[in-house]
Formats: structure tokens, sequence, C-alpha cells
DNA sequence: TCGAACCATCACATAGATGTGAAGGTCAAG
DNA sequence: CTTGACCTTCACATCTATGTGATGGTTCGA
């Protein structure tokens, strides 16, 4: 498909869809005449991509553990270094952080909706 | 106690405790001499505002969810508009997908990890 | 009393994610 | 063959969270 079917369909600007290449989140092909071509699976794969981007992780973490979520899995081991395998341990570390993080304020957020509703059901 | 300490205690730079403040996120007495004066509570209250952007949250919604997390708490009811709890509602959900998102790929990375380890459990 | 270590405000700079628009190529339908 | 809707690249603008530095006041200990 061409860009613009992906960016109705994951409702993603055009000119974000060329800055996450830019960046080595997703690929394209190009056809012929010079437009970008993509593949089905690159709609989850922009979607994943905005997520984690709005969940805090920079473009530069997203395209290291990119190579994580390929399913079906395929591990390219000679590349996986040491470090990185620390950088990935890390960052995992981090995202529970920030995961419980959320989940405390949201959480924090629901009792304070159900004692406002508990003080004034009409609301 | 000064800024300085808050920032030391906290491990934000001076500049982003003014900032902060300058955003509504904290606040601050001041003393004759003009010096900003943090009570201990403010402690808590940096490394949640910190916890929270660097979740993805921008500061004007830290700034609305932060009456939610006060403790013992303390509603402002006259402020509760319908609205407003139409937004938090939206947030909290929001933060729900965030942290639904983050613990998915957290997964996928453990996934990935323990695939490597058991290929070469040298590393 | 002087210097070091705080503090204040203000302004300017930067980096990352994003918007917008210009200038021009491609293609299909009328 | 022209028009409109795509696409390309490139450049510039914007917003937010941050860093950095200038300039100057306060406090405290040698």
């Amino acid at each position: 498909m061409r860009i613009g079917e992906l960016s109705e369909r994951t409702g993603t600007s055009r000119r974000l869809l060329r800055y996450y290449e830019e960046q080595g989140l997703i690929i394209s092909r190009r056809r012929a005449n010079g437009y970008r071509d993509y593949d089905e699976p690159s709609v989850d794969r922009v979607i994943q991509v905005r997520g984690l981007l709005d969940a805090g992780l920079p473009t530069r973490i997203i395209k290291q553990i990119l190579p994580c979520l390929d399913k079906p899995r395929q591990i390219y081991f000679p590349d996986a270094t040491s470090e990185m395998l620390e950088t990935l341990e890390a960052e995992r570390d981090r995202m529970t952080r920030r995961a419980e993080c959320l989940l405390r304020n949201r959480d924090a957020i629901t009792e304070y909706l159900d004692a406002v509703r508990a003080y004034d059901p009409a609301s």
C-alpha cells in the first residue's frame, strides 16, 4: 500500500511515517516511480511504534527493542552483543517502573472519581 | 528545605524544579530573602511528577490529575465540573492503555532475552 | 571583610516529535 | 491533454522538556 493508505489506517500523518522511516522504525520498498510501498504488517508496526512513543520511549530506544517484537521470532544472534543485552534489560526494567507508575496513578484517579460520584451521584 | 536539597533528594535540576513550579505542578513558600522553601511532601510530589513525565504525560495533564493524588484525600467538589470528570476518565483510560502497551512490549523483551540466553548461556 | 556556596530571575540554546508549505513528479479519469 | 489527487524531497516553524550562562542578591565561615 502507499503512504496515504497507511496514514489513514494508522491515524498517523504522512510526515510522521516518513520521520519514523528516517529514524529506522519502519521500512518501505520503493515502486518504480519512487513511491513508498508498505506491506500489511507495517500497519501493526506503526501502531506499536506510536504506542511506545506515547508511553514516553524515544525513537532511539524503540529502534533497539523492535527486533524483540518480530513474530515469528527471528533473532540475529551475531548482533546481540552483551552490551546490547544489558541495555535491553535496563530498558525493560524501566518500562516496568513506568507501567507501575501509570497504574498506581490511574488507580488514584479511579478512587478520586469514585469519591466524587459517591458525593454527587448525578455526575 | 531550600531548592538545592530538594534537587539532590529528587535527582532533579534546580532549573526543572522552578519549571515545574511555573507549570503549577509543585508549590513553594518563600523565605524573607526570597529563597524558595519546600516542605517534606514536596520530595514525593516531585518524584511523582517525574514518573508521570517519564511515562509520557505532558505537564498540562499532570496538573489536572494531581488533585487526585493528595493523601489524605481532599476533594474540592466545587472544582469538579462534569467536564473535568470526563477529562479525568479519558486520561485514566489512556494511562491504562499506555501501561498495557508497556507491559506487552516488556514481556516481548523478556522473551527475547530468554531466547538469546537459551542459545548462548554465557551471556 | 572577603570568598565560596547558596539563592534569584531572565534569556538564550537544544533536542525530539510534529506541523506546514513550497516545488515538482506520477497517474488516472474526464 | 488537462486536472486533481496522489507522491517525492526539502526547509522552516512550533511546542515541550530541558540545559546553560549571565547578572546579581544572601549567608556563612575563614
